[in-house]
DNA sequence: AAAAAAG
């Protein structure tokens, strides 16, 4: 299949291809030519499977090769860094045709903002605050609006946005086409979105049997009571093969300690979170996604959408709040067809959490709860006083990890490093164990391993699709969550989880 | 309950 067969317009498809966009992913194949027909869509997919493009293309295309000034094209997203990265997409698709895209978010001027409204522009792509803001100002006009779409809709339809977005639909016209997009949509956001819809169909980009939890990511999850998780945390980021890592905290102020401490332990990150201006937000995605730095440690501001090549971790400081935002986060990683690791330390006070998510979520195989130990014979073999700062210079610990759970070691693990990985065939560290810079700041190198926890028989493409007619919402998918692939597995709680 | 989103 390809953007043509799809009926693309040939100067999408060359701009696509410029950037190395040459087949289409499922949600786009399923999408594209519903979307172009004008079909209300609420699309759903997992996360890093072209989503953007799935709308994109077809509201760009439908606007014309050439169309009149003023803006008839609004996308709503959850954060700034979104904001910007759509935009950045929709400009590359249209970047050979006559179509301005200009992106409206706050903590930024609004000078170059209303210029380049006034010049024109006919894709507005913005979040909530400030697109109310200019149209109260009446320095936007959304009543020429024709296309509309809401992405990571969920978050948008939530409590915390609902209003602000009722107050958008409501200056746009009632005959404009909308779209709903996001890798969740529980049930009742659905129902809840028909009310701005006309007919929409809903789509689920995965197979009936199976969740929306990408197969491609191996997770990883450990107490973290009477554990120095700053250190542990450490030694994962020394982990051989380990590419961009995002590390996610519950708040702002943990996020701003956590880039400090490793900072002081010579590793190379940066953060973002609200309690940063605009101006380090944007300069520490900038430089995670040049690679000038290799650790993004971020509140959920980053969860969902973003998009960056070769991130190879995505590691949980904090237990996500539900299955919701677990899956955006650990979607960081294991983006186009690539492999990743999500590693989640679960605190005392936490572990109903990871209960609830793993019940929620279909991982394939159960994930089990492990004990990473904090005992001092796990340092030995990083040559460092257990505790200490200073720059950690260690042989490869990932497989040391990784190792503990699946054999499901309680303790011991401090050995399994060095004897080459207890029951992983897939390591070539061996040889290249102890080479190498190792201040976290190498280069992504690729990994080719298939995560354990997948299913290799499971089906992994396919669509299911049903209508929503104003009828009951029964027939299709009610549930809060990806469904549950196996219905056998039921969660017997891990050794020395509360129950 | 935190974070996000206007200033």
């Amino acid at each position: 299949m390809t953007f043509s067969e799809l009926n693309i317009d040939q100067d999408m498809v060359q701009a696509l291809a410029d950037k190395g966009i040459i087949e289409p992913f499922p949600i786009q194949v399923q999408t594209i030519p519903l979307a172009l027909s004008g079909q209300d869509i609420i699309g759903q997919a997992k996360t890093g499977t072209g989503k953007t493009l799935g709308f994109g293309l077809p509201i760009i295309q439908r606007l014309g090769l050439d169309p009149a000034p003023g803006v008839q094209v609004l996308v709503v997203v959850p954060t700034r860094e979104l904001c910007v990265q759509v935009s950045e997409d929709l400009e590359t698709a249209s970047s050979n045709r006559n179509t301005k895209v200009v992106s409206i978010y706050g903590g930024k001027a609004y000078e170059g903002q209303i210029e380049a409204l006034k010049a024109g522009a006919q894709i507005v792509v913005g979040t909530p605050g400030r697109l109310l803001d200019l149209a109260s100002q009446r320095l936007l006009s959304l009543a020429n609006v024709s296309e509309m779409v809401l992405d990571e809709a969920d978050k948008m339809l939530d409590l915390g946005f609902l209003a602000d977005i009722e107050k958008l639909f409501s200056q746009t016209p009632s005959t404009r086409h909308t779209m709903l997009f996001s890798a969740t949509m529980p049930g009742p956001i659905v129902a809840l979105a028909r009310r701005f819809m006309n007919r929409p169909i809903h789509i689920r980009a995965t197979d009936p049997d199976e969740g929306l939890m990408q197969a491609n990511i191996e997770h990883l999850v450990y107490r973290a009571h009477n554990m120095d998780k700053d250190e542990v945390i450490g030694r994962i980021l020394m982990a051989e093969g380990r590419g961009k890592t995002v590390i996610f905290t519950r708040t702002k102020r943990a996020a701003a300690k956590l880039v400090e401490e490793l900072g002081d332990r010579g590793f190379n990150a940066t953060a973002v979170h609200g309690d940063l201006n605009q101006e380090q937000r944007e300069r520490a995605m900038a430089s995670f996604k040049a690679g000038k730095k290799d650790i993004l440690i971020a509140t959920d501001v980053a969860a969902r959408g973003i998009d960056v090549d070769d991130v190879t971790h995505v590691i949980n400081h904090t237990i996500p709040e539900d299955e919701k935002a677990y899956l955006h986060r650990v979607g960081r990683t294991g983006r186009a067809g690539k492999t990743g690791i999500a590693v989640t330390f679960v605190d005392w006070d936490d572990m109903h959490k990871w209960t609830l998510i793993n019940n929620a979520l279909d991982f394939g195989t159960p994930v089990p709860m492990e004990t990473y130990s904090s005992s001092p014979h796990l340092y030995t073999d990083l040559n460092i006083p257990a505790g200490s700062k200073g720059r950690l210079r260690a042989s490869p610990i990932r497989e040391t990890a990784a190792s503990a759970a699946r054999t499901g070691g309680a303790g011991r693990t401090g050995g399994a490093g060095r004897t080459g990985g207890a029951g992983r065939s897939d390591s070539a560290r061996s040889g290249a164990g102890h080479s190498g810079d190792q201040t976290g700041s190498r280069p992504p190198r690729s990994r080719t391993r298939v995560s354990p926890t997948t299913n290799p028989d499971a089906p992994t493409a396919g669509t299911t699709a049903s209508t929503h007619d104003g009828g009951g919402a029964e027939h299709h998918d009610g549930n809060s969550a990806p469904r549950r692939r196996s219905r056998t597995r039921r969660h017997a709680p891990q050794a020395g989880t509360p129950s």
